[in-house]
DNA sequence: ATAAACGCCTGGCGGC
DNA sequence: TGCCGCCAGGCGTTTA
């Protein structure tokens, strides 16, 4: 389940390999994956060259000469990388070819994922990339904008932290990450965090993601930036998905519960 | 306006 | 061994 991390190491290794190569053709195998019209998205795509690529949220945002592709990776959507004569994968659903007979495969195993050509200057102000709040190390994250935009919210602190809109990026494993490293409970009223728990989530959120960017992301399931290459952080969590269950600070077993209908890990003693 | 529920998808798992 | 139902979950859409 890509997050922040994951989504800059797939977006820094798709730096090393595509940029400055040239797009000459285009299939697509799965037309739910592409936002808007399908031809449209591969007569837009053909000819233009790979300029720069970043993220915003959790998405990749790859600039081109007069266009910008955007990629979503949602669950499992991982790019792969092969010659055009490698028949195509049972999940691989975008083939990008490139003219010097390289291609680059979008592939995912759920379909969940999603890709949008969109104009190239105007990206960050056009859906989906509009309605984005901000980025977890974005100087403007202070304790007093996390609790005005927290203030509305009647539902637990962890859903409102998956919440994009406010800041974006974060996912359902760094979200247990950051509640347990800042002594929240996951269930608490977003309502009831205070500046002084709305500075310590800032902190903890800008440690926890910087490290695993670092580190090159947390690797559960499937996750890869590329074929062979994968993070380290999943031996970093302290309480997503522990296979003791029990409190690395306590000792305690953890609570395993869902919020929000999402799997959720903490523990009770040491989170208030 | 907010929030809960549903839909998109497939592979992996437990149970029989 | 095989079939069935259930689960995972980001996020857009629909319903309450």
């Amino acid at each position: 389940m890509p997050e922040k991390p994951e989504v800059i190491t797939v977006s820094k290794t798709l730096e090393k390999i595509i940029i400055g190569k040239t797009i000459k053709d285009v299939d697509v195998y799965w037309d739910n994956i592409i936002i808007g019209n399908k031809n449209d998205f591969i007569k837009d795509l053909k000819g233009e060259k790979i300029d720069t690529i970043t993220t915003r949220g959790k998405w990749i945002v790859i600039f081109l000469t007069t266009k910008a592709l955007i990629c979503h990776l949602r669950m499992e959507g991982k790019f792969f990388f092969r010659n055009p004569s490698v028949p195509k994968g049972k999940h691989d659903h975008v083939i990008i070819t490139f003219t010097d007979d390289t291609d680059m495969r979008f592939n995912d195993v759920r379909k969940f994922g999603k890709m949008a050509v969109l104009p190239k200057h105007e990206v960050f102000k056009l859906k989906p990339l509009v309605d984005l709040g901000l980025e977890y190390n974005d100087k403007n994250l202070t304790p007093t904008y996390l609790v005005e935009n927290l203030q509305k919210k009647k539902v637990p602190i962890k859903t409102a932290l998956l919440d994009q809109s406010i800041i974006t990026g974060i996912g359902n494993i760094y979200d247990d990450e950051i509640l347990f490293a800042s002594h929240i409970d996951p269930l608490r009223k977003a309502n009831t965090i205070s500046l002084e728990d709305a500075d310590n989530i800032i902190k903890n959120t800008k440690l926890i993601l910087d490290k695993a960017v670092t580190m090159g992301g947390t690797t559960i399931k499937s996750f890869t930036s590329a074929e062979g290459v994968h993070g380290l952080f999943q031996n970093e969590l302290s309480v997503h998905g522990k296979k003791d269950g029990l409190c690395p600070l306590c000792g305690e077993p953890l609570v395993v519960t869902k919020v929000g209908g999402r799997g959720t890990y903490y523990c009770s003693k040491c989170q208030k």
